[in-house]
DNA sequence: TTTCTTGCAAACCTTTTGCATCCCC
DNA sequence: GGGGATGCAAAAGGTTTGCAAGAAA
């Protein structure tokens, strides 16, 4: 299963690995799934986002710091940079002598595809 | 209850609603406050904050654009602005074609309060 | 009467855990 | 045999929902 997911490119949940790995052939328990992953979690070769209702996965071996922008239709993940984050947030937390564990900046919205999908092109003057 | 949440300030979760409304002789069932918080903040009178295992909710009527500062020991909420992050987004999501429906920037770490508890000064060079 | 709101309990969903089993060193 | 990994089912924790009773309009 470790294998499995570090051949794997990015962002998952505990569901869709289980699914990916039943039809690699790979049966897996939904325990056993949570368990390793919780494991990796802490071993900081993952990294967890709570990007919705459910946890989602993503590589952390020297990635660089990205934020998402996650798709509330599609599941869509979509990384990006936002230079000069990191000063602003440390600069932040100084000021509430706050100790920093981590961040997490999501932007929610509906990506391209599923907008075009769901938004066809109308004349809205005919509304 | 609707009248107790506006009276309130802010950053609260179901449970911590049904505890305070309870001591101040307002029994609601825990359905109710689902229900009620739900319309609040499909009213936009509300707005949801996913800030750990579970939901937060906080005030949302010309309420300023503002980010989240969570203490992961004693669920203290601070809040803070970042200037420009507004446009920064708005030019990401339009790289992007990306729909903008919301975002979170969510700082996880221990307040200057839970720091001082678990973390007495001590010596280094003795240990 | 029709509609909206409440409470209770059960359902739901994701994640965690207890326990027995299995494998491997 | 001992230590860790696995599967199953049950528990946990937060939220939602079905249904019947009650209040409001």
């Amino acid at each position: 299963m470790v294998r499995y997911i570090f051949q794997k490119h990015n962002h998952f949940d505990a569901d869709q690995l289980i699914e990916e790995m039943k039809q690699a052939d790979l049966q897996v328990s939904r325990a056993t799934v949570y368990r390793t992953l919780s494991k990796l979690v802490d071993a900081g070769l993952l990294r967890r986002l709570e990007l919705g209702p459910r946890m989602y996965y993503e590589h952390d071996y020297g990635y660089p710091q990205h934020e998402h922008l996650y798709c509330v239709k599609c599941h869509k993940v979509i990384e990006f940079q936002l230079p000069g984050m990191d000063e602003a947030l440390k600069e932040e937390c100084g000021k509430h002598r706050f100790q920093l564990e981590g961040h997490s900046l999501i932007i929610r919205g509906i990506c391209a595809e599923c907008n075009q999908a769901r938004m066809p092109k109308r004349r809205l003057d005919l509304i």
